[in-house]
DNA sequence: GTATGATTGAAACGAGCGTTTGATCGCGGG
DNA sequence: CCCGCGATCAAACGCTCGTTTCAATCATAC
């Protein structure tokens, strides 16, 4: 009956922890829809966290790899100057958009609770998560600041936290717009470049000194 | 005993539902810890659902108020003319952030919540969560385009969830980090103006022709 | 002082949760 | 042929949840 037990219960806990969230999907619910039973998934992964891990884990590895890929790829052709800035944005930002060809793919499961996640999860969860994205976050800052060198270390965090936020938001309400407001429809590809326009036009703002420049920044 | 069990009710769960979520908060957590008993939340809301309801707002409600008042003055100053594109995007980010002096406030709760908030919930409750910014969203939305003509409808629509992604995910998240990376301490006060700044620039970025513009910058 | 209506309290309800148990199944190797 | 073992199953466990019940208490107006 079931080709591969394991295979279903993560496909249906993507997809369901996407679409309800995390507390509120029930280990029942994922069985029920997977024909698989309930006592199968603490069989194979050992508890519903663990479930949790390793959903977002099967999807993670692989986008966070592909991400320093691309951006080994950048410095490379940037040689000793510093990266472009659009290039680096784009490494970091695409892959998570690259395997949604469509909104309502099947993807789309996993394309919402990686937005979800960033937001959902207690404190706990978040170190473990985290960590997830180390090397990521590392490279990416290093980058970040050889193209953009008049930003210091607290400018880079925020606007970093900034894009990430911009990212996990489109990935989590991208549906739901699309679903509601026609004039919205885009292709995930398209929407993708906007955001990397967005992020890098932000990014390459002048950096504010706290009071005096949020008059006289802009005019 | 109680000076006010409602209001000790609502502050309680708002910094609870804030630090744990809305789900992984029970009302016993809360009717504990705020010395009552666990009935009065029924009795005095009707439901966990209510009770969340109130709490956002409760703090909403003055929020989305003062920030259409502030684009009111920011649309008399621009006269016939288009209105300035950073004090817009002031009008829309700042008040949440005003009453919120320092990271580790009482305010924290609802500042977290809020980031939550936009996150969290399951399909049905963003469309009442969305109405509650009905009238905010339209009015914004048609002061933005006055400030970028260059920009159609699904730009618009686009940006203006970078921009709320932004700001959800500063709010969630920026009492972590400042709670970790010291080189990342700020006043709210200041990251709001980095926001801002960000926020303006990336709206202010060119157009993206769709198609092309993606291969050419992809290469 | 007592009646009245709003509020609080202790306790229980039924449902659903994640997890565990122990029997059973299917099947390849001795 | 059957043994051994990983996989699956129905059932139950203990617990917590949101909610309800109903008696006790309180404040206030008569």
């Amino acid at each position: 009956m079931a080709i591969d037990t394991r295979e279903r219960i993560l496909d249906v806990a993507e997809r369901l922890f996407g679409e309800r969230g995390f507390q509120a999907t029930s280990l029942r619910d994922i069985t029920t829809e997977a024909g698989v039973n309930v006592a199968s998934v603490n069989y194979h992964f050992g508890s519903k966290e663990a479930l949790l891990a390793e959903v977002l884990e099967r999807r993670l590895e692989p986008i966070n790899e592909r991400r320093l890929e691309l951006l080994d790829a950048v410095e490379a052709r940037a040689g000793d100057g510093p990266p472009a800035l659009e290039a680096v944005i784009r490494a970091f930002l695409s892959p998570p958009f690259h395997r949604q060809r469509a909104w309502d793919d099947d993807g789309q499961g996993f394309f919402r609770l990686v937005g979800r996640i960033h937001a959902e999860t207690n404190e706990d969860f978040r170190v473990t998560f985290v960590k997830q994205f180390d090397e990521v976050f590392r490279r990416f800052t290093a980058a970040l600041h050889r193209a953009l060198p008049h930003l210091d270390d607290a400018d880079m965090s925020w606007r970093m936290l900034f894009m990430v936020g911009s990212m996990a938001f489109t990935m989590s309400w991208g549906p739901t717009l699309v679903a509601r407001g026609p004039a919205a429809a885009r292709d995930p590809e398209d929407v993708l470049e906007s955001l990397v326009l967005y992020a890098a036009a932000g990014m390459a703002a002048p950096a504010g000194a706290p009071a005096a420049l949020a008059a006289a920044g802009r005019q």
